[in-house]
DNA sequence: ACAGAGATCATCT
DNA sequence: GATGATCTCTGTG
């Protein structure tokens, strides 16, 4: 019932924060919606950024919980996460659009909404205008969280795009949404 | 529907 | 020099 940013507790296990954060709210000044798929890295987890320890790039995925997480992807890509205890995070790779919808499109380079408007993790970064300024800050602030209003029911499946620890199912979806980045493999 | 390639660059080996 | 927590376009079935 709480629309309080401050009620997201962020300090807790990442692969329970992955899940919470379906059916969350995502607002990044201003444009944003609906959170439908999240991918939990954990701090003893070889497919995670934090593996190998603190360097320049994710410096902000050891700072406090609710820290955002912005990195390049490819060289051309931005990612989002939401840092959770200190060395893991929530890959945020897709959700619903349904505030700013115009400015997403365009951000996008769409004459108008489109089912992928901000599915998958570069698209959301990109439609949601998330910069590497971004990186480093605090949750609460131009990028904010509310609580999911409803219990979600939630898909799990094995993450997308990595060549290590590539058999845990800490992908995880709203079921049977629309705008998932790619189908959850049925099991 | 699915497969392959190219874009593009910071980080790591 | 190789590798990505990706996306888009093109060719084929």
């Amino acid at each position: 019932m709480s629309t309080d940013p401050a009620a997201f507790n962020f300090d807790t296990d990442i692969v329970s924060l992955a899940r919470r954060l379906i059916g969350a709210r995502l607002l990044v000044r201003g444009s944003g919606g609906t959170v439908i798929e999240t991918e939990a890295y954990g701090r003893d987890d070889p497919a995670s950024h934090s593996f190998r320890g603190m360097t320049p790039r994710n410096r902000a995925m050891f700072g406090p919980p609710g820290t955002v997480y912005v990195y390049l992807s490819y060289g051309m890509h931005l990612c989002l996460n939401i840092v959770g205890l200190p060395g893991e995070a929530v890959l945020i790779r897709a959700l619903l659009p349904d505030t700013g919808v115009e400015e997403m499109a365009l951000r996008r380079e769409l004459e108008q909404s489109h089912p992928t408007l901000a599915s998958g993790p570069g698209r959301l970064a990109k439609a949601l205008g998330v910069t590497l300024a971004d990186n480093g800050t605090m949750v609460g602030n131009d990028i904010a969280l509310c609580l999911p209003t409803i219990q979600a029911e939630i898909m799990t499946g094995p993450r997308i795009g990595i060549s290590r620890a590539v058999d845990l199912p800490w992908r995880f979806g709203l079921s049977g949404s629309r705008g998932l980045s790619r189908p959850f493999p049925k099991r």
